[in-house]
DNA sequence: ACAAATATAATAGTGTTACTGTCATATATG
DNA sequence: CATATATGACAGTAACACTATTATATTTGT
């Protein structure tokens, strides 16, 4: 983006010792995030990221106490992530309608380009949110971990843009499920055009899934 | 429903011995579905089902040839299923927005009543159609299993929905994507509103979901 | 009624997963 | 230079996701 040497600081709640304060660390996530990518989250294990890394299985288990621990790590990193670009991508702009646009189209987009402010690759993170990030909330340990306050990152990033949906238009009653429908949608969009095209409607080399999400959002809104 | 003596037939493809044939088979559906809702997909083993039964996980391996068979298998027979009362709530209709309307309502509501024409739970099999359909294609395999038809009868329904969509607006770009948005959106908001509601505007008691993805229908259709 | 075919049950076994625990060694720090 | 801390190597465990084999029960054909 703007090559700004910021860094996106995670809970202590997210791990037992902060990947991002050593080498070692930084492996495990960069090298983990791309052997997810690779493998699917089913097939990735921590001693093959081990060996990968010429490291060993016990030593990635200092970092992260499991293999989901890991996966809610990452989803939270891409969600304070995306905060961030959010606030950016909406500051300075008078008009409501343009910050709501703009906060729509950030969430229904594929990242493109890698800005790669930090060790972590994010058009591959955003491939692994795309495909894998449900297995993180869609769990038998949902309630216990939301109170942890592991989805916070997330339910603050919906909170914000229905703040956006509310000022454009105060008097809309469902702004939570529209935002969420939104998120989650264009990353089905994107799955199914890559995977499922009789669900979707995506032509080759056109941002169908983010003119779409803008289109619903102004229909839906509009008084 | 209509207490109609009729079955759901599911194609060889998704089994190795038909489980509607046999007592046996039977039983390991309709205890699998109880067993799966209760511990979940990750939880769940054919051992553990196997003891449920009084019977043995080898004779489960006869039947299904492993637990991810056994989802995309569920999974199939729901979509089968709604599309038998899809195409039921939309006979003998005259308006093509009343059956549009009647499509969306039955993608987005929760089974409530257990119609139960056959040895399937619909009401706990819709719970995990919610919570665990999307680990039936959220996989490394989709394309090779998308090949082998396993994910038809989805996209039956959704293509069936989408020629309601174009009735109502011919012009209209994006029916696929509207389509799997609301059926996949209403899922979700489903499982937000019990696990995470600060994602969902859902409140006690009220039909909001239902509510919401008909106006969002309406708006969206509209010229 | 009886043999043959088929279905199911019981049991053992395999390789892998998702860890935990222990101990030795390497590296950093005071 | 001593001590603390981090990492690596390795062993071990219970469970998982199967496969294979054999025994027994049930069904079916004649």
């Amino acid at each position: 983006m703007n090559d700004l040497q910021i860094n996106i600081s995670i809970q202590p709640s997210f791990y037992c010792k902060d990947p991002e304060s050593t080498e070692l660390g930084r492996n495990i996530v960069r090298v983990g995030i791309e052997l997810i990518d690779k493998l699917g989250y089913e097939a990735f294990t921590f001693k093959k990221l081990g060996t990968q890394i010429h490291s060993n299985e016990s030593s990635i288990y200092r970092y992260f106490d499991s293999k989901h621990a890991f996966l809610v790590y990452l989803v939270n990193w891409y969600w304070s992530w995306i905060e961030y670009k959010l606030v950016f991508v909406t500051t300075n702009i008078n008009s409501a309608e343009e910050r709501l646009e703009k906060a729509v189209q950030l969430l229904t987009e594929e990242v493109k380009e890698d800005s790669s402010f930090t060790f972590i690759n994010e058009v591959l993170l955003n491939k692994i949110i795309i495909t894998e990030s449900a297995k993180a909330y869609y769990t038998i340990d949902v309630d216990k971990e939301n109170e942890k306050g592991l989805y916070k990152s997330y339910k603050r990033v919906v909170q914000r843009v229905c703040d956006l949906v509310l000022e454009v238009n105060p008097q809309f009653k469902y702004p939570h499920m529209l935002i969420s429908t939104i998120i989650e949608g264009a990353h089905h969009q994107n799955y199914f055009s890559k995977h499922l095209p009789a669900l979707t409607d995506v032509e080759e080399g056109k941002n169908n899934i983010v003119e779409f999400y803008l289109k619903l959002t102004k229909s839906v809104l509009s008084k």
